[in-house]
DNA sequence: GCGACAG
DNA sequence: ATCTTGTCGC
């Protein structure tokens, strides 16, 4: 994270009540630098993250996997722990998990082509949801599928597996797209992080789609998380 | 002022 | 995210 003073980051969390405003003005700021052009010919692997929460000890467990694409063989996984320095506020979610992500990267061997994220991309209130936060900061290609709506307005799609709706920003441009993966069950929101298009991210939530509602990345990454934090409660 | 509000 | 039993629909 050479784009920002790393000690404006650090007063960031160091202060007692996070800074929430130079929190939001640093999302403004790095809004201009996502791409959103593909940076990548080939997509030969795929990597989902996400993160379990060790209420005791005020830490964030985070897990990621990678896979072959468009096979989704498992290659590689691994985690990491760090401490819990900042609270959940919708809209700043990159700067409480961002962390943890960016320190879980950093140790896999087997670096994926797009890396999945558990919340949205583009389609946040200020354009930099924790998807571009990432992607942005370790300068690699990045996608939100987030479970809920947090910024835009949408129709709901068709029951149909496949089928979706743009989910557009307040100025009327398509920031996402709300995808039925499953019939009988709500949306995903599909979104661009950094160096990648809508469109190609919304084949890649697709071509991910294993008979459930979460494409198989975040969904296996859910799974692993909750039981490295199991572990690591009987552990301790 | 009143709702909405990723994980 | 996390808590938490039964239960409605396919």
């Amino acid at each position: 994270m050479s784009l920002i003073d790393k000690d404006r980051f650090n007063k960031l969390y160091d202060s007692d009540p996070p800074q929430y405003s130079d929190a939001i003005a640093i999302q403004k700021e790095l809004k201009d630098k996502v791409v959103s052009k593909n940076g990548f010919n080939q997509i030969k692997t795929v990597a989902g993250a996400d993160l379990a929460i060790l209420k005791d000890e005020k830490k964030l467990v985070c897990g990621i996997i990678v896979f072959s694409y468009p096979e989704l063989n498992e290659i590689e996984r691994t985690w990491e722990v760090v401490d819990e320095e900042f609270p959940y506020i919708p809209g700043l979610l990159a700067f409480r998990e961002g962390p943890a992500i960016i320190k879980t990267y950093e140790k896999l061997k087997e670096k994926p082509d797009v890396l999945i994220l558990d919340g949205h991309g583009i389609a946040h209130p200020r354009g930099f949801g924790i998807a571009c936060y990432v992607g942005v900061l370790l300068d690699i290609p990045t996608m939100g599928i987030a479970k809920k709506r947090l910024y835009g307005t949408h129709q709901e799609p068709r029951d149909v597996l496949g089928s979706y709706e743009p989910l557009f920003s307040k100025n009327g441009e398509q920031i996402g797209v709300a995808l039925k993966t499953k019939k009988k069950t709500k949306p995903v929101f599909i979104s661009a992080g950094h160096k990648i298009d809508l469109s190609t991210s919304k084949k890649i939530a697709l071509m991910c789609v294993r008979g459930y509602r979460i494409p198989e990345p975040t969904r296996l990454a859910d799974k692993y998380v909750a039981e490295l934090k199991r572990g690591l409660a009987n552990n301790a």
